[in-house]
DNA sequence: GCCAAGGTGGCACTTAGTGCCAGACTGGCA
DNA sequence: TGCCAGTCTGGCACTAAGTGCCACCTTGGC
């Protein structure tokens, strides 16, 4: 608090919220994630460190907060697919609505971050978890009430999330060469190719 | 150390590891892991907090530590399978191997307590990514070189894992009624499923 | 101008986890 | 038997994350 800060405290929530969130950003993607502490965030911000904990519960969560709503977006544009789509026609399509509008550059900067860092990556995956709760239900439905339904909506929308994720990381790793989507549908068509391992001549059936 | 301890130092590491993971379990199961400070295992166990930590890196690790080793166990497993055999095939028998001459009971009360704990989910989950470089090879082999085989069994691998959770959970909040391989094998049909929805007269295609 | 509500900073505290050092035990060797 | 190096141990001090408590100030309504 050294310099000339008229007032900090009385901006909004969500402007105090976004500074936060751009100074402890800058502070992580020079120095790394683990070598930035608390302290210096709060230095850096102008606040002090009680303040920080009334933004974010944990150091993580300034990075992946952005993230944590998404679950609930992804709902929003799963419910409004057709009916006659089933549920992983649906949920690819959610999920590219997600990604339309996205701050490529800023995202990779994050997803670097994310998946270099052991407790940022758990952390998110974290998070994905609550995702569950949000999708179940609607996959449920376009199961149509199957026996043990409800185990197969969970692995369904646990094996998206992961092929996300996995697309994520390739994606990062590439530096972004190609677009986001092509890596999840690539990991997508992966897990849901048919049975015969279609490469080579008289491949052997995997079942 | 106030009792009469004739020598905990003098036994031999994997016996103190042992001894530590036993008192602190029961510690863990008595008043729940978030609960129990490590302070109060290192006074059950008689040992110092400083040692503590030279068998743990983290309080999770206690109860997560037999599962470290399980990538290796099933990458072994996996190699073991004839090479007709596709990956999702391959990778399923492998972790059913796994499942053999495990104590039930006790995977039962660990499961309970690592799925109602985040800060052990997430570990767990953590610990799974560590599979990935135990298991993405071999399956990589078997895909047969095709292109993007390392996207494609990133995520086949993933998504194995995710059902192997997923099954988990669902294991023991049912408190085990059915053995833990029905429920994966429900979670591995949910995924691997052909693209039409089967249940119902005239269903949409999912596509 | 008063008063309640909410945001803020500071302080003390708990807990996890690490670095360092000195002492005790071990096994090998002369 | 005695020495010596390697290893394990406990204790201490320290960092860093996260929480509870309280006093202060600012804001907005009456």
């Amino acid at each position: 608090m050294g310099d000339a800060q008229p007032g900090l405290w009385t901006r909004s929530r969500q402007r105090v919220y976004a500074e936060i969130t751009a100074v402890a950003m800058e502070l992580f993607l020079t120095n790394g994630f683990e070598q930035t502490t608390i302290d210096e965030i709060v230095v850096a911000a102008g606040i002090s460190r009680r303040s920080f904990f009334r933004y974010f519960g944990t150091k993580e969560d300034v990075v992946l907060g952005h993230f944590i709503a998404d679950g609930a977006v992804i709902r929003d544009q799963l419910e409004q697919r057709p009916d006659g789509e089933g549920p992983w026609t649906a949920l690819r399509g959610a999920i590219f609505a997600l990604d339309e509008g996205a701050d490529d550059e800023r995202l990779l900067a994050v997803s670097r971050m994310m998946y270099q860092t052991p407790s940022l990556r758990a952390r998110s995956i974290e998070k994905h978890l609550h995702w569950y709760d949000d999708l179940v239900p609607e996959v449920q439905r376009r199961l149509g009430g199957q026996a043990d339904s409800a185990l197969q909506a969970r692995a369904i929308v646990g094996c998206i999330i992961t092929c996300l994720d996995i697309a994520g990381e390739a994606w990062s790793v590439d530096d972004g060469v190609e677009p986001l989507r092509n890596y999840f549908d690539a990991a997508l068509d992966a897990i849901r190719r048919p049975l015969e391992t279609p490469a080579g001549p008289s491949a052997a059936p995997d079942a």
